[in-house]
DNA sequence: GCTGTCTTTGACAACGTTGTCATAATTCAG
DNA sequence: CTGAATTATGACAACGTTGTCAAAGACAGC
């Protein structure tokens, strides 16, 4: 590290303007691409800028400007390391980079407590927008934050008592769809993993698989009805003591990828994955070379994150109509678990 | 969105001095939790910021503060979608905001120049530190960047004409290990497939290759090694390809994921995937619910952003030691692909 | 009471930049 | 050639904060 320890501070524009022999303000101008700026003066100040490595510093000119901008948004992801979340921070962080705007990402973890802590250090760095992804029941208290400034766009969950953009999935008309597929592969026994019920996808989930019994006659058995599902191990355990039941259900609807996979797991424990027919929601990485491959409803991270991203760089330019929700359709596609037929 | 209608600019630290009757600065020594404040004077201060909701404004903060310290690091992944990068960007987020920095993350897809223009709007922003998995093979344009306070770690790929600490992969003697495990197992016709030959870590894998068949006598048959598969489709024609010619491989070594997904399905086409071999470089998700189960050398992603992290902050926190270099070591996962034996 | 020390408080400048406005130099119409 | 309009340039204040320093008050020791 010997470079630190000839550390220079860095050049400022004044240090430039001094090279160059001219003022401040014209550098500025240059830095800037204004107008107004002789050629052969702006040529000097750029081979100035070369010389000295200069580097403008948006910290000062954020503050200084009038409209305060930062050029930088927020993403608040459930957890950065999920695939989903981090497919469609890849998006947005894309759609950001080719406007000169940075992404600061950060993960709550299921945590309300952090939602809070994040938006608060965000907004502490002026953050021009805010994609965010709650894990809290009460967005409220981000009024007065929008009042002050920042744009708003909710992603996968909705607001709560706030009115705010938000890109959803269809979750409840998804899960509909996937237990119509099993009924119409002759399922009527079909059994519903699900995550913690207060997670609001997860109970339009549950809702989803109800409407489409109900839709087909045939009533939800609350023993085939599994939430609060935490992790992949809970979901294999799960499936297991489904399995041992006097009537076991001939299929099962994952209602998260993580439950899936452990619903594979236990269906292979007991032998029975080419038995029991399985759609999971969310795609699950490689699930097409399992055997039997699994039929899910895919999410498209890419459209969530690009409508997340056009939406809240919309607000940024000035747009004031009033806030919409918009639903990114899920798609189901069949690779063979979720068509094996019940015995007869 | 009618708040924003009735937007109000932000209030400074002077709007909060002037409803509790005091001065900038001792406004500012409550925000700074600095000593020497009246406990009474103390609350009236405290109230007026709620009252207000006043958010510092850490903008304007670390322009004037003495460290020039913004409090905020970069990372500039390969692809923050990439599971690897997802869960090295998720350890070091965490380690940052444990220390109230935040981190901002960009992709660069393998594109150089894309490098150099997120290092140049990292600069402007004043990050404090940067963590880096490089596409470009000359990083001497950085000596400049630290000369001016910038500390810079590399991961996964080590620097390339300049000093830095690295967090790196044993590539080399990792796929040593791998390859002589299938050698071990009786192979002696092992087909190598890797990523692109100009990025440095696919070459050490292919040298630990050549290094492993040369330490056990056998020698490397240019027509089984083959470099620069761009994609999962790619390594699927190319597994067809090698299983076409007149003597195939009996084992193959998957230098990458995304190669080992492939191998898989061009395997599985050819219904060969219960008679030949396959060991894989980095762990594939789902990976032991396939059949055969998949064996691999596993990167261990938290450790990597976990070293990373750790060397950045004590770079900040004033360490000025010798440059160092991490290898972060992978571990063989034995599943079964790798312990099929070759036919007699 | 007086001196000296310690604590609390605030006035002011400064961080690096850009908005505003004034001035000097140039161009153009008549 | 004059006066007006236009262009190029720079002086200065300001953005919201914190570092520096000085002043005022409280308190102890004599």
């Amino acid at each position: 590290m010997s470079d630190s320890l000839n550390a220079r501070p860095r050049p400022t524009i004044r240090d430039v303007a001094a090279l160059a022999g001219t003022s401040l303000k014209t550098v500025s101008r240059v830095v800037n691409g204004e107008s107004g700026v002789s050629d052969e003066l702006s040529v000097r100040v750029r081979s100035a800028i070369d010389r000295l490595g200069y580097r403008h510093n948006l910290t000062a000119s954020s503050l200084r400007r009038g409209d305060g901008k930062t050029r930088s948004v927020g993403m608040i992801a459930s957890n950065v390391a999920n695939p989903l979340d981090a497919a469609v921070h890849h998006t947005i962080e894309e759609i950001a980079s080719r406007r000169g705007v940075v992404v600061l990402a950060s993960s709550l973890d299921e945590d309300p407590a952090r939602e809070r802590q994040l938006v608060e250090a965000f907004a502490e760095r002026r953050v021009d927008g805010l994609i965010m992804m709650p894990a809290s029941h009460d967005h409220s208290y981000l009024v007065e934050e929008r009042r002050m400034g920042m744009s708003i766009v909710f992603v996968d969950r909705p607001p709560a008592f706030f009115d705010a953009d938000a890109v959803l999935v269809d979750n409840r008309d998804g899960t509909h769809r996937g237990v119509k597929h099993l009924m119409a592969h002759g399922h009527r026994r079909i059994a519903f993993l699900g995550d913690r019920r207060s997670i609001v996808t997860a109970a339009e989930r549950c809702r989803g698989y109800a409407d489409a019994l109900e839709a087909n006659g045939v009533f939800v058995e609350p023993d085939l009805v599994r939430q609060d599902i935490l992790d992949s191990e809970h979901a294999t355990a799960t499936t297991l003591d489904l399995l041992s039941l006097d009537e076991p259900p001939t299929a099962i609807f994952a209602a998260q990828n993580l439950v899936t996979i452990g619903v594979v797991r236990g269906l292979r424990a007991a032998g029975k994955h080419h038995d029991i027919a399985l759609v999971g929601f969310d795609d699950v990485p490689m699930s097409d070379l399992l055997d039997p491959a699994i039929t899910v409803l895919a999410q498209d991270p890419a459209a969530i994150g690009r409508q997340a991203a056009t939406t809240l760089f919309a607000r940024l330019d000035g747009d004031r109509s009033p806030t919409q929700t918009y639903i990114v359709p899920t798609a189901m596609i069949t690779r063979g678990s979720g068509e094996i037929r019940p015995p007869r």
